[in-house]
DNA sequence: CGCCGCCTTTGAAGCGCTTCAATGCGTGAG
DNA sequence: CTCACGCATTGAAGCGCTTCAAAGGCGGCG
C-alpha cells in the first residue's frame, strides 16, 4: 500500500471501483503486483460482514449426477463472483453436520445441500444454521422450511415407459431394485402410470437386490426364454448400470437389442453410452439443479427479508439412443 | 459471552481448554449453547494468523482415483482437526489457477494440488502461492519446487505384466492408449521390462485412439481370431474401460476369459468389478495418496522453516480376479 | 497472621480489511 | 476574483476474535 499512495483508497480500488481515479488505480495496481498482494479474504469477510463463497455438500462423488450438480453450482457461483467450495459426506449423517457446521463457522453466504435420504433431511434439519441461506437439492422439502430443487422421477418414469410404447411396444417390463429408495419407487410409479394410461396390462415388474451391472445381468439372463417368446418387448430399468448389465446378458445369450427387445435406462450414465449399443436412457439435469440451487441461495443471500423460499421441480428429459430405436416389426 | 462471565475466557475455552476451570468452562459452554453461537472462523484465522482448513483441488471427480485421494486427505485433515475444502478443476487450466487464488486468499494452511498433466504444472507453478505449503499429488516434482505423492506407474505395468507371466502366459499384448498421457506411457515401459526380464518377445503393442470402453471392445474384435489360433494368451490393458471393453468382445465373440486369454486392466475403477467377468487390475492407492498429502501439507504448515521437501512414490497393488486365474492348460 | 507463588480470569491491543464521515482540491458559476 | 459544490482521497472506527501482560484470589508456608 505504502508503494503507491494512501490505504483506504486501496480499499476502494478493490471494491468500489469507480469512485477512484484511473490513475491511482494504476498506481495502486502496480504496486499490488510487484508486492505479490493477495488480499485477506477473513479480513475482507469480517469486516465487510458478508462472505464471497458459498458451499455445497454432496452425498456421493462417484454419482456423476451430483458431479454436474457441483458443476453447475460452481457456474453460477463463479458468475456472481462467488467461489464454490465443495464438501463430500459419502451420504453419512456425522459428515453431513459436520460440514454445515464448518461452513457456517466460516460464514458462507450460502449452502446448497444435497441430500439422497429424506431421513438424513430430519436428522439434520436442526444443524442447519438458522439464519444462513441454505437450499435443499434433489430433495422436495416444505417451502415453509427452505428452498429446494429437485427432479421429477415419476415423471421420468413415465417418460422412459412412453417412449417404448410409442415405439411400438406393448409387453413391458420395469426392473426396479430396493423400494426403500424414493427414487426407485417414483420411477416405477411413473411407469405404472404411463402403462395404465394406455390401458396396457405389465408383464411384470422385476426387483433385484440392487442396482448395479451385475443385477442388470441377472436380470437379462432371467428373461432371455420370455423375450424369445415374445412375451417382452419392452424394457424399463430404473438405472443405467441395470439397463447395461441387461443389455449385455441379453446380447450374450444372441436376444438383439432393440430388434427383439428395447431397453431404457435411466441416469445417462457413462454407462448408458459407453456401451456397445448406447442405451436409452432419461438425463436428469445435474448442472441445472446446481445452477438453479446456487442462484436460489445467491438470491436469498442478497435479499434476506423479502425473500420467498420456493420449491422447484425440474424436469428430465429422454435420450433416445440405439437400446430403443423403433423395431421393424409391426407393433402389436 | 455476557451470559456467564467474562470475555477473553471465552475464547480460553475454545483454545485452551487446560488453561480454564471446569465450572467456568460448563458455565461458558451452556451459554455457548443458549445463544447458538458458532464462532466466526474468519476472525478467528485473522487475529490468530493461521487457519484449519485446507484445500485441494482435484482435475477430475468423475474419476474415481480423484475421489479417492479426496477421501484420505479428509480422513488426515479431519484427524487432525483440520477441514477439507474441495475444489474441482475439470483439467482446465485457467480453474486450477482460480482455485488456487481462491485458497490463497482464504488463508488456508495448504493447499494440495493434484495435476493430471506435466505441461499444467509448468504452467501453474508461478501461480502457486509462495510461502504457502503446497504438495503436488499424482505427479512428480522436483523436491526444490515443493513436496509431492504419486504413484508408480510403471511398477504398476509391471506387476500386471509380471502376474500374466507367472500365472502361465507367455504370448502378451499391451492396449495403451494415446502416448500423450504420461501414465500410460509409464504402464507400458513396464510392461516393456517385465517382458524383457523374462526374455519374451511381446506379440504387440496396440495404441486405440482412446481408453474407454468402446475403445476396447474395438481392440477385443480385433484380436478374436489371434487368440484362437494362440498367438495370443494375455493381454494388459492400460485401464480397466479398456479392459471391461475388451472381456467384453472376447466374451460376445465366445472366446472364454480366463481360459483362452487373460486380462488385465488398471486403476480398480467400478468397470473392473461390477463385469459379469470381474477383471484383474493394479489397484492405485488413492487414499494413501491423499492421506500422505495431507500429512506432508499440514507438518510443513506448522514447522514451517525445518521443512524439507519430500517426494513419496507409492506403490500400486495388484487385485486378482476372475480374469485372470491361472489357466488350465498347461503354460507354454 | 502475613507474605509468596500459582492458578484463573481479565482487559487492552491488534489481526487486515471495509466503511463512512471528513478533508482537500479543482472547477464552473456568480 | 470569490464562493460553493462535487469528485478523489484520507483516517479513524470497528468487524469478532486471539493473545498476552497484568490483576485477582487462594492456599500454604514461615
Amino acid at each position: 500500500m505504502l508503494a503507491g499512495v494512501s490505504l483506504g483508497t486501496v480499499s476502494n480500488v478493490l471494491n468500489h471501483p469507480s469512485r477512484v481515479s484511473a490513475v491511482t488505480a494504476q498506481k495502486v495496481a502496480r504496486a499490488m503486483a510487484k508486492l505479490d498482494y493477495v488480499p485477506d479474504g477473513n479480513a475482507r469477510s469480517l469486516a465487510a460482514g458478508s462472505n464471497r463463497t458459498i458451499g455445497i455438500v454432496l452425498p456421493d462423488l462417484s454419482n456423476s449426477l451430483f458431479v454436474d450438480v457441483a458443476r453447475g453450482a460452481e457456474d453460477s457461483a463463479d458468475r456472481a463472483g462467488h467461489a464454490l467450495m465443495i464438501a463430500n459426506s459419502d451420504t453419512r449423517l456425522e459428515r453431513e453436520s459436520r460440514h454445515l457446521r464448518t461452513f457456517a463457522q466460516a460464514r458462507v453466504a450460502g449452502i446448497l445441500l444435497t441430500l439422497n435420504d429424506e431421513d438424513h433431511y430430519e436428522a439434520i434439519v436442526g444443524d442447519t444454521p438458522k439464519n444462513l441461506p441454505t437450499v435443499m437439492l434433489n430433495l422436495a422439502v416444505p417451502v415453509s422450511r427452505s428452498c429446494s430443487v429437485s427432479v421429477d422421477n415419476e415423471l421420468g418414469g413415465w417418460m422412459a415407459t412412453t417412449h417404448l410404447i410409442e415405439t411400438g411396444r406393448r409387453r413391458l417390463v420395469f426392473v426396479g431394485g430396493p423400494e426403500s429408495l424414493d427414487p426407485v419407487r417414483d420411477r416405477s410409479k411413473g411407469f405404472a402410470r404411463a402403462v395404465g394410461e394406455r390401458s396396457l396390462q405389465p408383464v411384470r415388474a422385476i426387483s433385484p437386490p440392487g442396482v448395479n451391472r451385475a443385477d442388470g445381468w441377472g436380470v437379462g439372463t432371467a428373461l432371455v426364454d420370455e423375450i424369445r417368446a415374445g412375451v417382452v418387448d419392452g424394457i424399463f430399468a430404473a438405472t443405467d448400470l441395470l439397463a447395461a448389465g441387461i443389455v449385455q446378458a441379453l446380447t450374450a445369450a444372441g436376444v438383439q437389442v432393440p430388434e427383439d427387445v428395447a431397453v431404457v435406462g435411466y441416469d445417462n450414465n457413462q454407462a448408458a453410452w459407453d456401451s456397445p449399443i448406447p442405451i436409452t436412457t432419461i438425463a436428469q439435469p445435474g448442472e441445472d439443479m446446481g445452477r438453479v440451487g446456487a442462484d436460489l441461495v445467491l438470491e436469498e443471500a442478497q435479499r434476506r427479508f423479502e425473500h420467498q423460499h420456493r420449491s422447484l421441480v425440474l424436469e428430465p428429459s429422454l435420450v433416445v439412443r440405439a437400446s430403443s430405436r423403433p423395431s421393424a416389426r409391426p407393433p402389436g
